[in-house]
DNA sequence: GTGAAAGCGCTAACAT
DNA sequence: ATGTTAGCGCTTTCAC
């Protein structure tokens, strides 16, 4: 039986250990565990250089299950969205995703789909995976989410609000002073609020934006009649907007001034219902401002939430754990675009309708 | 010292561990261990009771730490996309989350953004993670992707082809067969192809998509002249389909006919900057399908790629992984909507463009 | 059917 | 400056 074989890995395969860079070094595995990790005045230089080499050799990489057993925590910070398929939930991982590689963590994604019982599900499952933190991207309430809240574990509510203070606190925007904004644009054009089309109603976010529209209405002594507002449950936002429209329509009152939208895909979903069964010369404001809409919605005024600008927040609030519960509102702009003009001429046929489409 | 102390968590806000679960039942941490995998024949009815309820009462759920040692493999499944803007990715990483979690599996996702250097970074860290298995969602070529494949990780290879046969195979739609049938349909009416943008160039996808068209052009005896295709690199696509048209432009061959355009994307772009600078009557055909396009892009025909299925078939990949590299070809199909018409009424601002957008 | 014990790879406390 | 050692929580022999 050669000794030899004891010295090469049995499968080379295999990624290397931290023992194998030891063994290789000639130094024992608490000192390249010290020399990765970069603590300082434990190894001389020549050490140092040494264990570095040889690491970058073997194509090290410490595995992050011994580290995550040892220290009760992994690298991993969740992240629970309500909706994957909504633009603006994607472009808000995105931009975490970033800015957590940036600090040496991996992202888990998932998604909620509203459902508490999926929620709590997840929630488990990643205390399970002792993640570094859990980010809510539009919490629903569920029994674990206040359990755990209560319990004081690392849990980051971004755009809605959670159930109560949370350890790491909120990222998001003043939805309540964005409502103002847009009702302060609506006043100054002169412009009334023909309708509200509100999706999620049960989100806090929702609720502050049109509590702000209609604060300022009724300052202005134009309160908002409740029969103007639709609340909408419906997952899909576009179909939200759709049936919205239709329930609006119902009423009898032709549409004219503006059309508030708590999403941009609702404002997607009225938009088209408004081409398809009427005419129509509408201000449409949504929220988010997707960045499509320059491309595709030159008729949709927007809310434009600052999404790049969330993952270094994010980052920003994990990292600093220090300050608790923190609060983080980040500025919003209103970006003005066109009206929605659905001409009578269209409807005659006369004049081709680019935004409908001829037949191919 | 009461020996009380010793039996009940020294913090209850720690999650239980098996040893916890063990001692309240009175058995072994293995039996904890086997009654909760579901090892059968291996405990009596009345202990796998007990140990349930048990576990069940303290909310335990195994660390997924201990395990992944262990056993050499993490509950991480990796996904590397090349860009998480675009709503087709998202698409996918949406399904595939789902059908992961199915399997008691969580998603990590990762945007490379084109770069092969952050590729390459990621592909270790998810190593180091010892993740189950790497999800190339549209690969770019890198040394530790061909290093990786060749040393048989198992990394599975989906829309874009990688490097060479990988050890879970592909699943995808067949590209080449894709292009080809816009160009019978396209041969059927009788439409000239006006031009072709083609963005993320390097793509295997990209390249069958284009090669397929022209390959049944030039069948029936309309080969495509090379200046007609343009490709561009830009991470951006949409940009990319804007400046292709510029460039499509700048030949003098009027636009009339029918565009195609590697990705919806592309062609969000390319219809942006017809309407902005010429009259135009195309049929615009991209691929993808975005689900938005019904609402917001009906001028927009598009090869659609059955996202939804992405996920099933890839958790199917994952689990048989008996069948190495067996390739999976989805069904796409062809949704068929409007031309793009651009009118010069429109131009001249005798009739509302509602597309454009009214001024608010 | 069940328990005891080893060991996965890492880090941190303690020795030297 | 470096080595020794313990132990995180789990699964899996092996012995009974």
């Amino acid at each position: 039986m050669p000794a030899v074989s004891s010295i090469l890995p049995l499968n080379p395969a295999a990624p290397a250990s931290a023992a194998d860079v030891a063994l290789a070094a000639g130094v024992s595995v608490a000192t390249v565990s010290r020399v990765l990790n970069g603590i300082p005045g434990k190894a001389s230089a020549a050490t140092v250089e040494r264990v570095r080499r040889i690491a970058a050799d073997l194509a090290y990489r410490p595995g992050r299950a011994g580290g995550a057993l040892r220290q009760g925590r992994s690298r991993l910070v969740a992240v629970l969205a309500p909706n994957l398929a909504n633009p603006a939930m994607a472009a808000i991982a995105a931009s975490i995703e970033v800015a957590l590689r940036a600090q040496q963590q991996v992202m888990v994604l998932c998604d909620t789909h509203e459902d508490p019982a999926i929620q709590d599900e997840m929630l488990l499952e990643m205390r399970a995976q002792r993640v570094h933190a859990t980010i809510m991207l539009g919490a629903v309430a569920s029994p674990q989410l206040a359990r755990l809240c209560a319990a004081g574990e690392r849990i980051l509510f971004v755009n809605r609000a959670g159930p109560q203070a949370a350890a790491l606190g909120f990222v998001g925007i003043d939805n309540r002073a964005a409502g103002r904004a847009v009702a302060e644009l609506l006043l100054t054009r002169d412009m009334p609020v023909w309708g509200v089309i509100c999706a999620s109603p049960g989100s806090s976010a929702v609720r502050a934006r049109v509590a702000g529209l209609r604060a300022r209405l009724h300052e202005a002594g134009r309160t908002l009649p409740p029969d103007r507002i639709i609340e909408r449950a419906d997952a899909d936002h576009a179909l939200a907007g759709q049936l919205g429209i239709a329930r609006l329509l119902a009423e009898g009152v032709a549409p004219r001034g503006a059309l508030f939208c708590t999403s941009d895909l609702v404002a997607y979903g009225a938009a088209r219902a408004l081409r398809e069964t009427t005419l129509a010369d509408l201000a449409i404001v949504g929220f988010d401002d997707n960045p499509l809409n320059d491309l595709l919605a030159p008729w949709l005024s927007s809310v434009r939430i600052p999404y790049a600008e969330f993952g270094p927040a994010i980052a920003r609030a994990l990292a600093g754990s220090d300050a608790v519960g923190s609060d983080v509102l980040l500025d919003f702009r209103l970006v003005l675009r066109g009206r929605l003009a659905v001409p009578s001429a269209s409807k005659a046929g006369l004049c081709p309708d680019p935004q409908r489409g001829e037949p191919l």
